[in-house]
DNA sequence: ATGAAAGCGCTAACAT
DNA sequence: ATGTTAGCGCTTTCAT
């Protein structure tokens, strides 16, 4: 930056301001600076400006896996809203390991990220601590919460397996099961089901259910039907808690010739594109993906954009899910 | 860090070191830091260490869009693998704009990234240059290339492409047509395939081309059935330049009843998990995003971890492809 | 094994 | 509109 200044003969500052804020400098200065930082191909160095500035202009995102497709998807919305406003993103995976979680909140706060999203509503107490000593804004998505860390961008994943079970009652289905992991949010769903179940004067404890560990695979669903099928027979209805068991489940089934919807009914979860071209077209729980990260990056716009000055108490926007009733179930 | 040093009764230069390096400070002295950094909940300035030391633990990776379950995948890989070195993932999406690519070179090279990867092997002039200039290690990845910027992970595109014609034409297809985008790798597809009839003794310029718009989506596919279809309908066999597409193809011609593969052959590429249990199952490229991911990670631990020592020349790494016959075609 | 001094490359605050 | 002076919070020498 010094060789700039000299060779536009000015003041380091001024090389700084044209850089930051080119409105407040003279146009034939700006144009002098400008002109040698492309002669001499200047890169200014964005850790020496967040160490004396103390922002960073980076978020930081934290999700389970890049692999499943509907994290992708958030994480894309994110960027998309991110990079609008100038701003970068650091991305860690924890594999579903909470210690992980852990490492990587430590890590992302000592680079003094200026936000952070996590997926997820339930994280270790270290992680909440780390996070409200940081005081930077934290959006939490892919679940509601009663107790937020700050905002949260979701839906009910109670409420979507409640719907869930009251479909496939309401189908006949009497003898149900649910194939997930024992994760958070596939938990919720599982709870959700069994609600249904209940409502509708049935045994909730009465469920089949087959743990997968994630993150989940095409195999996995395939499997679960074996081990469910063989347990017991007359299970008619099945709820995966994503639509990659499903579509395992589906094969499956076509695979030992147990009919679809009739013998037994399935049903995913967040609506892939595949799920609208699969045989039989798969009936799921649709959520927007994208517009979580999207709304996620808007909120911290608006926070990290005004200052803090538009920044609210916490709020919960609820993004909704849809039952998606296609031939499956 | 000065409260912390305070606290432990030693110097500022004592806790740093207790912190990088545990082993270079007296069993004692460390335990007290340790106790004090503790106690004041004191999380160390990654960005302030960044610039005293220029190291910044940061790799930058740029990709068309994390949407692409094939990306995410190759992401996630790299993930893992620089993580495992104590490397954090800058992510950036280009969306397929190659301007795009351009200012996300200069941000991350600005944070001073030790390293970057970077889908395709073709880049802008200005790319090409800001990176040499950098001087940090690059990997080009889902690609090879004749005059790569320094190390390539890839396979070749046009060899694909060349044994998904030679593949069709030994099944009898006569009137060949391609389906994808203009962009890079799918154009070195196209190429392969038409070089294939070419070598079969057939047209090369006869293939029907449907380009789409990146990024593709199950749509695109259906929709490219029935314009090419329309203008040749003695079509027999597609290629598709990625499963989302072939996915959108198949369910296209379920829906007109159109055979497959015995009025048209279809062929994907990438096999995504779903090619396998597509119906019918889906014939395609197999190639292995994940592992593509992770060699990058490994060859740029190689380059970072050894201070440059274990630096050899330019290297281009062919992970190659496996053409997987399925029913499709 | 520990400390003192210097500086990484920038921006903030206060001049002028 | 531009410059001067001080740091930001660390890690590097180089001493001791």
């Amino acid at each position: 930056m010094s060789d700039v200044a000299r060779a536009a003969g000015v003041a380091r500052v001024t090389v700084s301001r044209v850089l930051s804020d080119p409105g407040s400098v003279a146009p034939e200065t700006r144009a002098a600076v400008l002109a040698a930082v492309a002669r001499l191909g200047y890169v200014p160095n964005l850790n020496a400006g967040t160490l004396a500035s103390s922002r960073s202009r980076i978020v930081g995102a934290i999700l389970p896996t890049l692999s499943n497709a509907w994290f992708a998807e958030t994480v894309d919305g994110l960027s998309v809203a991110l990079s609008q406003a100038g701003y970068q993103l650091l991305v860690g995976q924890t594999r579903y390991d909470d210690a992980e979680e852990e490492r990587l909140v430590g890590a992302f706060v000592g680079r003094r990220v200026e936000a952070m999203v996590l997926v997820g509503t339930t994280h270790a107490p270290a992680v909440c601590e780390r996070l409200r000593r940081a005081a930077v804004p934290v959006v939490e998505c892919w679940d509601l919460s009663d107790a937020p860390i700050d905002m949260v961008v979701g839906f009910s994943n109670r409420a979507a397996g409640m719907a869930v079970g009251r479909h496939l009652w309401a189908r006949g289905c009497r003898q149900l099961a649910f194939v997930g992991s024992e994760e958070g949010r596939s938990r919720q769903r599982l709870q959700g089901l069994r609600e249904a179940v209940r409502a509708e004067g049935g045994d909730g404890e009465a469920v089949a259910v087959h743990l997968v560990q994630p993150p989940s695979s095409i195999a996995d669903g395939a499997g679960a039907v074996a081990q469910l099928l063989a347990g017991r027979p007359g299970i008619d209805g099945v709820f995966c808690s994503n639509d990659t068991l499903a579509l395992g489940v589906l094969d499956a089934c076509r695979r030992q010739g147990r009919a679809v919807p009739d013998r037994l009914a399935v049903v995913g979860f967040s609506d892939l594109p595949v799920a609208a071209v699969a045989v039989p077209a798969l009936t799921t729980v649709r959520v927007n993906a994208r517009a979580l990260g999207e709304r996620a990056g808007e909120l911290l716009r608006a926070r990290l954009l005004d200052g803090g000055a538009a920044a609210p108490a916490p709020q919960v926007h609820d993004l909704g899910f849809e039952l998606v009733v296609r031939e499956s179930a």
